[in-house]
RNA sequence: GCUACACUGUGAUUCU
């Protein structure tokens, strides 16, 4: 029965909801756990649906099942559902309190986030980072501060999130006094103040914390390749990429990307027939990278080849065919493809604007908002 | 022993 449901969560993690079902059902009598994390390969997913219909089927529900639908309905934007879940759930406990916190915050709704937060029964160092990175999403970076001078037990995250902030507010200066207030900073926070440095384009910082680190990981790598790229130098980047003890499909991706921005469309082909792995990102890529040298029927030729599209690669599409002026073509595409967001609104309503049919941009805003997308 | 909460590296639009 363990392995059975670490088989469940393994299939749900790689987003095979289909095969974690089948391993469930394959289950003589699933335990409370096997429930649990079938419910959650759903919910991660945004199966909300189907996350319910698992949820009202359980033969008893917990805190952890409780939990994990409020998510889910935090993360469709349900604010409403989530509160009823969570004002009808039997008993709560820390996790369950920090759910609902988060999920007012993300809301926007920061003053009940901050009464939550003032009425819980204890708060732990997820508490704390939840209310300050609340703060930090919608700005207020001087109470972000504030109730950061107050935690008695920040950890990386927790720091993490500050530098992120003050690196946000464009105060290098402050994130580099929280990264150095800390002794021994493990690889995670030097990775976010490499981030950091290579975001305010201070590569020499980068190279000499780089050199400085003890412990590297794929994403101190990855990192530094950018931080090469993004400033041209692409021989360095590709030094560092070869020079990484493995390369994972994440900075194959890096790598092809860091090629594609410069507009080397050769170097990018090679990379990417090289390439052991190609996903939806690495095609998605090469997509644009067709898209920027004018070559739109190879681009299409990329895009009907990729063996699954997601709404990243619907919208590069609809966009090459905007830029080239097949605005026909950009509109049918959008109207089909089978999920939208706000970048992909957003370039069919630039694609219009920039036209002379403008008056149909103003009439896809308000379609826009009657899909219940909030406008940015 | 396995499940739920904040959380570091890769792709699309505009602005910086």
């Amino acid at each position: 029965k363990y392995l059975h449901n670490r088989m469940i969560q393994m299939y749900g993690a790689c987003g095979s909801l289909e095969e974690a079902r089948r391993v469930f059902e394959s289950i003589d009598h699933p335990n409370g756990f096997s429930w649990n994390i079938l419910l959650t390969a759903y919910a991660q997913r945004g199966h909300l649906q189907d996350s319910k219909r698992i949820f009202d089927a359980m033969p008893e529900r917990d805190v952890v099942s409780w939990t994990a639908m409020l998510t889910a309905y935090s993360h469709a934007g349900d604010l409403h559902t989530a509160k009823e879940l969570f004002d009808q759930m039997p008993q709560k406990n820390n996790v369950a309190w920090n759910a609902m916190l988060h999920a007012y915050a993300q809301a926007g709704y920061l003053k009940l986030a901050r009464n939550l937060f003032d009425k819980m029964p204890q708060r732990n160092v997820v508490t704390w980072t939840a209310m300050v990175q609340a703060y930090v999403d919608h700005g207020h970076l001087e109470q972000a501060g504030n109730l950061f001078e107050k935690m008695r037990e920040p950890n990386a995250l927790t720091l993490h999130c500050m530098i992120l902030a003050y690196s946000q507010a464009g105060d290098l200066a402050s994130a580099k006094r929280i990264f150095h207030s800390v002794l021994c900073p493990d690889t995670f926070l030097c990775n976010a103040m490499l981030r950091t440095y290579s975001q305010h384009r201070q590569l020499n910082e980068c190279e000499s914390l780089f050199g400085r680190m003890p412990y590297r990981d794929m994403a101190t790598w990855t990192v530094m390749l950018q931080a090469y790229a993004l400033e041209g130098h692409l021989a360095s980047a590709k030094r560092i990429f070869h020079s990484m003890p493995e390369q994972d499909d994440v900075s194959w991706n890096a790598m092809l990307h860091a090629f594609v921005a410069s507009g080397d469309l050769e170097e990018a082909k090679t990379v990417f027939d090289t390439m052991p792995v190609r996903d939806v990102i690495s095609w998605s890529s090469m997509v644009t990278a067709y898209a920027q040298n004018r070559h739109l029927s190879s681009a299409k030729r990329i895009f009907d080849g990729m063996p699954e599209k997601d709404v990243v690669a619907w919208t590069a599409i609809v966009f090459v065919y905007a830029q080239n002026g097949l605005l026909t073509t950009a509109a049918f595409t959008f109207d089909t493809m089978p999920e939208r967001n706000l970048v992909s609104w957003n370039t069919i309503i630039q694609a219009y604007g920039d036209s002379i049919h403008c008056a149909r941009g103003v009439e896809l805003f308000r379609l826009l908002e009657m899909e219940g997308v909030e406008p940015d």
